[in-house]
RNA sequence: GGCUAUGUAGCUCAGUUGGUUAGAGCGUGGCACUCAUAACGCCGAGGUCGGUGGUUCAAGUCCACCCAUAGCCA
């Protein structure tokens, strides 16, 4: 397939920076990079943006509560988001934000386009409205009683018990859920987008075979009830883009989010000095694709596509629909301990892992994907290491031990070398498709037979017998050289996996590589270790505990900004011995204690605790201090570090102590 | 409630335009091997293909209805 390579722009979904990624999330985004990563690795040229999504009364909210501004609220989100695609290895081409110039830049663009070509109108709403807030409100933070079963505590759109769908103004006894104030109704003018305008261009486009046959019925009936004018302004406050010359109207969150893929690729294309017309142009040769979840269908398939039109640009490719990651069967689950957030499952599992699980379980289609916790720990210690890696590692001691490394100067089985290759069109064609789990299935079921060849020729057999080397050394290189082929059939899947082959082999990995011949290879390390069951529990354990104890009414200060380890580890914290406390003439709040942290000389410190400690309580016992502060010059001295305390203060201030057996000096890391 | 999907061995899934005794991997039972992260190989058990009715010489495969599950209803 050495077709000539194809331009193509590739996208996911823009998460919403108002919390972490979770299992759920990274369905989309392993899909989406495997994809990616099989695009370039058969030499295409392809690129993958993605971005936060940054706006909306959510993300507004959530940084009042925080008493931070929402700038700051979604640049920590960004970085955490980034560090948390980055250890999946999600490798987008760039990561940008909603909450750019860029955007606002296309953002009025298209908002000019669909002005100008008269399919914005204005019309006057009644809502509801926080009299305590002064606000709008959105229907998700207006709770009440259902209409239609009485159901209490329900939001303002539907009802969780009876699953009818309302407005939010038929509930009963609505209640803001920003103040808690009851709301009242009030008029504003709102900016509608006729979609109805576009039906025909619409209907033309989803029927061109750019959307899988599911998403299409789904549309259908959409058409068949008739497109409804698109509400895609907000009053102030809100936190977004203003719309032009309209003080205190804004732009809707979701106007703007998927004008994110465009914003997120410019600021690629300035940064590496791209085309952008070439991929966004109305007409061109270029390739453009969005994967989405099930629940974002109409924004991508219809909304967005007449955005694009109105703004003069393209349409999309194709749209690629999956369904919801479901875990055991069940919707996840915070009280099972299955709503997983990214950062819990790194912190006890291999990525590799689900990204293998993952790829294993999805087809093309819009079904949900089931992470069965039973089946992903059989399926990846059967498939990866019982199976993939075992190759590498019941070949690769005789070449090591008995031939320096050498494999054979011929492939001992040429035929079936060419089995293996002629399999990769089948391949690459489920790849292309992105039928990944039938790609896993052959791809598992070659690993088969490059199992049963080694089975087969018994090389354990041959090194016990005189005069077979050569035999011996050309059925492992034979096996060895099946097993790089595999590798880069599954390099999509497994990018890091490819590392360490390649440094082993010494050679890269590549799709349909040539095969190794008199070529020498580097001791083997074992490829991938085993999943334990009780890893998986801990992670669920992780997962249960934050949040199926209600939160308490008092939050707890926000937590600070995400640093590496190298940055905390800058900070040396040590075990001290308090010897000696006592009072300070004249201070208010001040104790002075003299630590012994190991060194010849105590530490002298003034601590703020005075009024949560005597001297007496504190003589003698041990705590932790932070020995690397700089000094600094104090009015009853210099103080020469600081020793760590939690709480409010006055005499709630609770000093830190090590667990029995620590020593003065020991460091805390 | 309407619509869209899904429902095949204990688990996860294949089953092409309807066509002889329904397949695979994992798990399980047995045998064998011992190079390999107790991995690999061989053999076996295990399914009235969600249910009912229909079309047909013939249905897991088409149709109708029902049940269960999930999602959507802008």
């Amino acid at each position: 397939m050495a077709s000539s390579p194809r331009k193509i722009l590739v996208t996911s979904a823009l998460p919403y920076a108002n919390g972490p990624i979770h299992i759920g999330h990274l369905v989309e985004y392993i899909q989406t990079d495997i994809w990616v990563r099989f695009q370039k690795l058969r030499g295409h040229e392809c690129y993958y943006v993605c971005a936060d999504d940054a706006h909306g009364t959510p993300i507004m909210l959530r940084a009042q509560k925080e008493g931070i501004t929402p700038e700051e609220l979604i640049a920590r989100f960004h970085t955490e988001h980034q560090a948390d695609f980055a250890d999946f290895a999600i490798r987008f081409d760039n990561y940008y934000s909603t909450h750019s110039p860029e955007n606002q830049h296309f953002s009025n663009l298209i908002y000019k386009g669909l002005n100008e070509g008269g399919h914005i109108e204005r019309r006057t709403i009644r809502q509801f409205y926080d009299p305590v807030k002064e606000m709008f409100l959105p229907d998700r933070f207006i709770h009440g009683e259902c209409p239609h079963c009485g159901a209490k505590d329900q939001y303002g759109d539907s009802c969780e018990e009876c699953s009818k769908t309302y407005n939010p103004t038929e509930l009963k006894n609505p209640v803001s859920a920003v103040s808690g104030a009851t709301p009242i109704e009030k008029e504003s003018e709102h900016w509608f987008v006729n979609l109805s305008n576009f039906d025909t261009m619409l209907q033309k486009w989803t029927s061109s075979g750019a959307l899988q046959p599911g998403v299409l019925h789904k549309l259908n009936e959409w058409f068949e009830t008739g497109l409804q004018a698109w509400d895609i302004s907000r009053d102030a406050p809100y936190f977004g883009f203003e719309i032009p010359d309209q003080p205190n109207k804004y732009f809707y969150v979701w106007l703007d989010a998927p004008i994110g893929y465009m914003a997120s690729f410019k600021n690629l294309c300035e940064r590496e000095q791209l085309d952008f017309e070439q991929f966004w142009g109305k007409d061109n040769q270029t390739e453009l694709y969005h994967f989405i979840g099930k629940d974002i269908i109409y924004f991508h398939c219809l909304f967005w596509p007449a955005m694009l039109t109105a703004g003069g640009f393209r349409k999309p490719t194709a749209v690629f629909v999956h369904g919801f990651l479901k875990v055991d069967g069940h919707k996840m689950s915070k009280t099972r301990g299955t709503f997983i957030n990214a950062r819990t499952y790194l912190n006890h599992l291999n990525p590799e892992y689900l990204r293998y699980y993952f790829a294993a379980k999805l087809g093309n289609g819009v079904e949900d994907v089931d992470l069965n916790m039973d089946d992903f720990f059989h399926r990846v210690n059967a498939d990866l290491v019982g199976k993939f890696v075992n190759i590498a590692s019941r070949c690769v001691k005789f070449i090591t031990n008995h031939f320096n490394g050498q494999l054979a100067p011929a492939l001992a089985d040429a035929a079936l070398y060419q089995q293996f290759i002629d399999e990769g069109n089948t391949i690459a064609e489920a790849y292309e498709n992105r039928d990944y789990k039938k790609a896993v299935r052959d791809i598992m079921a070659l690993a088969d037979r490059a199992n049963q060849y080694i089975d087969k020729h018994k090389p354990w057999v041959m090194v016990k017998q005189k005069g077979n080397e050569d035999q011996l050394q050309a059925v492992c290189s034979q096996g060895l050289n099946l097993f790089q082929v595999l590798m880069g059939y599954l390099a999509p899947i497994l990018p890091w996996l490819v590392n360490q082959v390649e440094a082993f082999l010494a050679a890269p990995v590549a799709w349909q590589p040539e095969p190794l011949l008199a070529h020498t290879i580097n001791p083997f390390k074992p490829l991938m270790k085993r999943v334990e069951k009780k890893q998986i529990d801990a992670m669920i354990e992780a997962s249960k505990d934050s949040l199926a104890t209600p939160q308490p009414a008092a939050s707890i200060e926000s937590i600070a900004e995400p640093i590496g380890y190298d940055e905390f580890s800058q900070i040396d914290l040590r075990i001290a011995r308090i010897v000696k406390a006592e009072q300070v003439e004249g201070a208010q709040k001040l104790l002075r204690l003299t630590l012994d942290v190991g060194e010849e000389q105590p530490r002298n410190v003034f601590a703020g605790i005075k009024d949560a400690y005597t001297p007496e309580q504190l003589t003698n016992r041990l705590t932790v201090m932070v020995a690397n502060l700089a000094p600094r010059q104090m009015r009853f001295g210099v103080s020469e570090g600081m020793v760590l305390a939690a709480g409010p203060g006055k005499n709630e201030i609770f000093l830190l102590s090590p667990d029995e057996g620590a020593q003065p000096g020991m460091r805390v890391k």
